[in-house]
DNA sequence: ATGTCCTGGATACCAGGA
């Protein structure tokens, strides 16, 4: 089973580059972050005549996730992150595809920071936290997907001395809260395949950055201990940042056994 | 400090988010 990540940024403006990689890799389960439309807009039937069923949380013209399942529609479990009835962002979606739980998600970004926009991405994390300890205690098979919009650490960065510093993504309580989750016992699956590749993910459109790797890696999977022994393989696909007409992040895709 | 690209509201280009 493989399973890919992928924030699209603008799924409606970018539909042509997600076909082309969906029929180029074919992954059987994929998590999408900034569809950047409302659930009326949402390129349902271009996705099924790929072969993808789809549940899908959409926003218009910010933020909005889906979960994609080759050959079968995902069964929907859940649309919102627990813990904030007043949050009326679409950040978050959860389905099961044969027999995983996947919760896709996109974190807040955070700047600047300090400020709201910062407090509201520790709170959302610490929601995510939350909710994450449910599944652990439960003991199911889960991955956490998406744009959690942290650099967990100073590897993770092509400069953690850059202009980012200040940034919200490097930030020690950003940093902090994704911690928190790997000592609950999730494992960072992309990471723990290449210890020492840089796993970039994200190179900002503005100075320059993908030619020069000026990267960050942003966008995560984390596998619950009862899915972890099923890892086999993962990579971030680094060439789909460099096509026309590319977002500004690149798919990652796992294999599990 | 700047840079770029998406969306929406407009119906030219600008604001907001990232």
């Amino acid at each position: 089973m493989r399973i890919a990540t992928y924030n699209i940024n603008g799924i409606n403006g970018r539909l042509k580059v997600l076909l082309a990689w969906l029929e180029e890799a074919q992954p059987d389960v994929v998590c999408l972050q900034e569809l950047k439309t409302d659930d009326h807009g949402f390129p349902r039937a271009a996705l099924e005549k790929a072969g993808y069923g789809a549940v899908y949380k959409g926003q218009k013209a910010n933020h909005g996730v889906a979960i994609l399942a080759k050959g079968s529609a995902p069964l929907l479990t859940r649309k919102l992150l627990p813990g904030d009835p007043t949050d009326k962002q679409s950040r978050y979606i959860e389905a099961a595809v044969e027999g995983v739980l996947f919760a896709c998600l996109y974190a807040p970004n955070g700047n600047p920071q300090p400020g709201p926009r910062f407090d509201y991405k520790l709170r959302w994390l610490a929601r995510l936290i939350d909710h994450a300890q449910t599944f652990l205690t439960a003991g199911l098979p889960v991955a956490l997907v998406g744009d959690f919009n942290v650099v967990p650490t100073d590897a993770d960065i092509y400069s953690a001395q850059s202009s980012w510093k200040t940034d919200a993504l490097l930030q020690p309580a950003a940093r902090a809260a994704f911690a928190k989750l790997l000592a609950q016992g999730w494992v960072d699956a992309l990471r723990t395949l290449h210890p020492q590749s840089p796993l970039y993910t994200f190179w900002d459109y503005k100075r320059n950055a993908w030619p020069r790797n000026a990267g960050l890696r942003i966008d995560h999977f984390l596998l619950s201990p009862t899915l972890a022994p099923r890892l086999r393989e993962g990579h971030v696909e680094t060439a789909q940042r460099g096509r026309e007409g590319a977002s500004d992040h690149a798919p990652a895709v796992l294999t599990l056994r």
